[in-house]
DNA sequence: TCATTCAATTGATCTCGGTCAACGAAATCG
DNA sequence: CGATTTCGTTGACCGAGATCAATTGAATGA
């Protein structure tokens, strides 16, 4: 059942944004919406792909490897995200585990007229095409951090991209829980708590969700520099 | 200037396999081959994207990162590869630097009218869209790898890559030189050089390019544990 | 409200892989 | 063909971050 919040996803989304009205009424008729509870696995890495995916409420984050600890995150999605589309598209296996962060709802679009429609519509298409760009992109940029920058690092990239403003004092909240942002920047809990404790000195507060940070540029050109 | 053999290339690469031959003969007309000696730069992370590029002869790096020593290896690419197609459209800046590995001859497409065929184009379009799909799943393999394995099963897992035969004994030699499949494999040198020493006691025997595989079952059932 | 559970921090220790340095082995070039 | 440079290996050492363990702090629920 969509609800007018969830409509809203559906038109914005980068996924639908991109294609025509018509053809995106008619993914919606063959759609459904599946609940999960906190930690519940939406799907496993190698299995089929026969849908995509949607967010609409709560997170969903996407991982690889076996999932006590030792799990490298790809990704954690976020309401108007979709995910698995590439797969789909490609025809291949799941290339990643899916599992809900929080209570969590998703917008489930079969592969037969997902695939259908990508074919039938150029806009679409090209909609996707982008859009899986900007994926790559993304993806590549995760490499480069977490194999070559060292933890406080990763940290201070993380927390500058959450804030508009590059420069000057800002305050910003976690999106999600620290285990999670931990795992997302391939490290321990632990040594994100150690990363937050060194950014101190380049006045980085940090009391539970909430970050202060007292000087953007000072956080950036130590990004930078290293 | 086009040599028989490069032409060949233009057909069968996954970059132009998929488009209709009136689109592709187009595409080489605005095209224009350029040549590089070793550890010549193609492009630099950050730059404008206005070539796709396809190699026709020697090899092509991918990285992100300052080249000496402290890079991260995205990929190598090989005859009939193509590259840099994402961000010409996503109409993103170059999301690595590109550096000759070898003496290397390249096909260069402009921006311009690759976007333009592609958006004119649908088959085009869905042919590359399969093409990111992969890219995208590979990469999403290798942080896996990178993020979670030890430095003994990533050159497993490498070299199990480059043999069709999954099991029992084969023969195999290494595609490039050593210092770039341990930059690849998010290693140095030094330690490429233990881990080929490690996986002695498996049945990897490394003597210059040459490496044989004792037994590939046993070699699997490596990477799979642990 | 207090009890229980889970999240986060802190400290102590360990270890894998990086770094530095020296050496041996190929490839390249005159 | 030997001389020079580059590539690869080996050894000794170091350090960032993982791991283990204990504690504190925050959320959840009867």
């Amino acid at each position: 059942m969509l609800t007018q919040e969830d409509q809203i996803f559906t038109e914005t989304s980068p996924l639908l944004a991109g294609a025509p009205e018509a053809v995106r009424s008619g993914l919606l008729e063959d759609a459904q919406v599946a609940a999960y509870a906190n930690h519940e696995a939406l799907f496993e890495h190698g299995g089929a792909a026969d849908h995509v995916y949607l967010v609409l409420s709560g997170k969903v984050q996407l991982y690889r490897g076996p999932k006590p600890g030792k799990h490298a995150v790809l990704g954690v999605m976020q309401p108007g995200m979709a995910f698995a589309v590439g797969d789909v598209i490609a025809g291949e296996r799941l290339s990643a585990t899916a599992e809900a962060v929080g209570k969590t709802r998703v917008l489930m679009i079969p592969a037969i007229p997902f695939v259908a429609a990508v074919e039938s519509d150029k806009t679409f298409a090209l909609s996707l095409l982008k859009q899986l760009s900007r994926d790559l992109h993304q993806v590549t940029d995760q490499i480069e951090c977490i194999q070559l920058k060292p933890t406080a690092q990763r940290l201070a990239e993380f927390l500058l991209r959450l804030t508009p403003k590059t420069n000057g004092p800002s305050e910003i909240i976690l999106p999600f829980e620290k285990a999670l942002i931990a795992a997302y920047l391939g490290m321990e809990p632990e040594s994100l708590s150690r990363a937050f404790k060194d950014l101190r000195a380049l006045g980085v507060m940090n009391r539970g969700r909430k970050t202060e940070i007292r000087d953007g540029g000072k956080l950036r050109s130590f990004c930078d520099a290293a």
